[in-house]
DNA sequence: GCTTGACCTAGAGCTAACTCTAAATTCTAT
DNA sequence: ATAGAATTTAGAGTTAGCTCTAGGTCAAGC
């Protein structure tokens, strides 16, 4: 069984553009053709299909993804290399987790800081007296609420009154 | 208590560059000026900065974010837009986590695929037999173990043997 | 007073990752 | 058999987000 670039990019989501850029770049080298030129897809290369878009979403270059498809097509001479590299980007993604999560609760303070501002119908409750100037004290006030075990994203919802 | 673009660059890990080009894009209308057309950061600037970072790294478009940062600076007519907007972006970033989160899982188990080659010597031991095409029960076998209890990052630790 | 470094603007340049165009060919369905 | 859709290539164009250059002003230390 083979498959059209046309096929492919429906199943995978990504446009025929993309998909021939991503060959110029040297990331399809396994693709097939046949007489006419075109190429023809088998079911195997979607192996390789699935860690190309792996690595995409976990923020890996173009080019660096061709070089571990270079890595593949070498044979088992690579096979440590291939496992670094790998191990390389988990951890990397693994941090951009922890920083998400991060930014993900500093997100959900300042939701709960609006919340609060427009249950008071200004933000001027969240000012220094006499002042424009932001309170310290409404931030350390979010985070004794959590730690009193109160859930950060549940603060922040406007239906919880 | 006032601020230089130096200053400020350095405690954000920010380069001037970057910091004059938000300027330019409608980032910082709230930063002073002094006599001679200096950029004077105040305290509370902080506040509005530490927005701008999380927004960034939660991958909200610059342009977006002087979106944000106008709707600030209009006042409290603005609040409900501005509490929807953080909310709108938190619902994406929990979203883009939990993509990350497959993806994260998909890296482990080709972790896992290429320690056990390594172990054996050679990719073959994955392949159907008489074939360079992947065996579908190897991936099987790896969700069998974590169906099993195994924890999928320590199975594609090599020194986890 | 002078030098060194930080800052200013306008605008050019850069990179990554697409995205599209043009002109030609081939495949598919009637 | 033929119309229309899909595919091919080379190469141009686009966008976002910086990043830097040039030419000038300003401020701090010796």
């Amino acid at each position: 069984m083979t498959y059209s670039i046309g096929q492919v990019a429906d199943r995978l989501d990504i446009s025929p553009y993309t998909l021939r850029y991503y060959d110029k770049e040297g990331l399809l080298p396994f693709v097939d053709r046949n007489a006419a030129g075109r190429r023809r897809f088998k079911d195997n290369d979607f192996n390789f299909l699935e860690v190309i878009v792996c690595l995409k979403e976990a923020g890996v270059p173009v080019k660096q993804i061709g070089n571990f498809i270079d890595l593949c097509m070498t044979g088992d001479a690579t096979l440590q290399d291939r496992y670094d590299f790998l191990a390389e980007h988990e951890a990397n993604l693994e941090q951009k987790m922890a920083r998400l999560q991060h930014t993900l609760d500093f997100l959900r303070w300042k939701k709960w800081y609006y919340k609060t501002a427009l249950q008071a119908g200004t933000e001027r409750i969240h000012y220094l007296p006499g002042t424009n100037q932001v309170d310290p004290a409404v931030h350390a006030e979010f985070e004794q609420l959590v730690a009193d075990g109160a859930s950060p994203k549940a603060l922040g919802e406007l239906s919880f009154k």
